[in-house]
DNA sequence: GCCCATTACTTGGCCAGCCAACATAATGGT
DNA sequence: ACCATTATGTTGGCTGGCCAAGTAATGGGC
């Protein structure tokens, strides 16, 4: 992986004062009025997805995230990070930190941008390079397994529905 | 936020499924070049939402997926960790630093289970119990925000969607 | 009674992501 | 030339979330 694992050890306390109540509420997942239907589904969902492709993603040593970070670079050639930041419209340090760790693991290479000293040009080593088929294929998977038994026309609603959402999301 | 920094005041804080249908698959379709349509828009819009949460409740002292939490205990009373974790669908090392942290903030307390000497009992404080109608006005105008301009067909479209990616991405 | 799988929870470690604060470098205006 | 503003990154700090590994208590089988 582009990280490492390990162990664990002990601990105590527990307070005591039962006080035990015994609240039966009806069925679980009753789908009261509560607000966020959508919301709700979203967030559950995408969850899921990214779990998903962080299995399929583990094989290949990488964590969700660094993959798209990754597409952009064999999509797009080198380029600033100021230019992924903007693309992948996350926070500047989350792309810092990101690409230190992919530095780290051999995938890709930062250099002075020529020109603008502020700037970190960056591009994908042969390693990196080397990874390209294999996550691209694993976003394959995931897309299909994703999908799998909906329509042509769900498939295109549901594209449309989202960029909605996304508009929606993005103008607030 | 729940967690510690700072704000105001003190104590509590200042910081502060539908239906299915059938569907046969047709041919592999020949995609767009980039692989997964549906996969990365979900994954923007969902980012989006979260982080959209989170300025909402930011307000309130919360972190996106402690109101989460919070809204199972609302809903449904006291209840075992255990529960929680199965209910939300998380990990349990996750939920058990989530309730640290919630512990720590004041909004819920944790108690020895009678009868099940391994088991948690959580369950709300009043200050939590303080914050409910705040976090369900925060998810309405988060819901509202998000699915604005929908249709209530497309809403329903969605939500049944959803699901079946929901369903998808579980089986697996 | 005794042993073992299961259940319930905790800790260590690591990652994406965000915000806040900061250090540099490039730019624009006067 | 000089200085304020903007652009570009970086580090610190905190969260949710996951996996691996470990501690206890429960419950079943013999």
């Amino acid at each position: 992986m582009v990280g490492n694992h390990s162990p664990a050890k002990e601990a105590p306390h527990a307070r005591p004062h039962p006080a035990e109540r015994h609240s039966r509420l009806p069925a679980p997942s009753a789908r009261p009025a509560c607000g966020g239907q959508v919301s709700h589904a979203l967030a559950r969902v995408a969850r899921s997805h990214r779990t998903t492709a962080g299995h399929l993603l583990r094989r290949l040593g990488l964590y969700p995230g660094q993959e798209l970070l990754m597409m952009r670079l064999w999509e797009a050639g080198p380029q600033r990070q100021s230019e992924l930041i903007k693309l992948m419209e996350l926070d500047p340090s989350t792309v810092t930190r990101m690409v230190q760790r992919l530095e780290q693991a051999g995938l890709i290479s930062r250099c002075a941008h020529p020109g603008d000293r502020r700037a970190v040009l960056i591009e994908t080593t042969p390693a990196g390079e080397a990874l390209r088929e294999e996550v691209e294929q694993v976003w394959r998977d995931l897309e299909e397994r994703t999908v799998a038994g909906l329509t042509e026309a769900d498939r295109a609603e549901l594209s449309r529905l989202l960029s909605l959402l996304e508009r929606n999301l993005a103008t607030g």
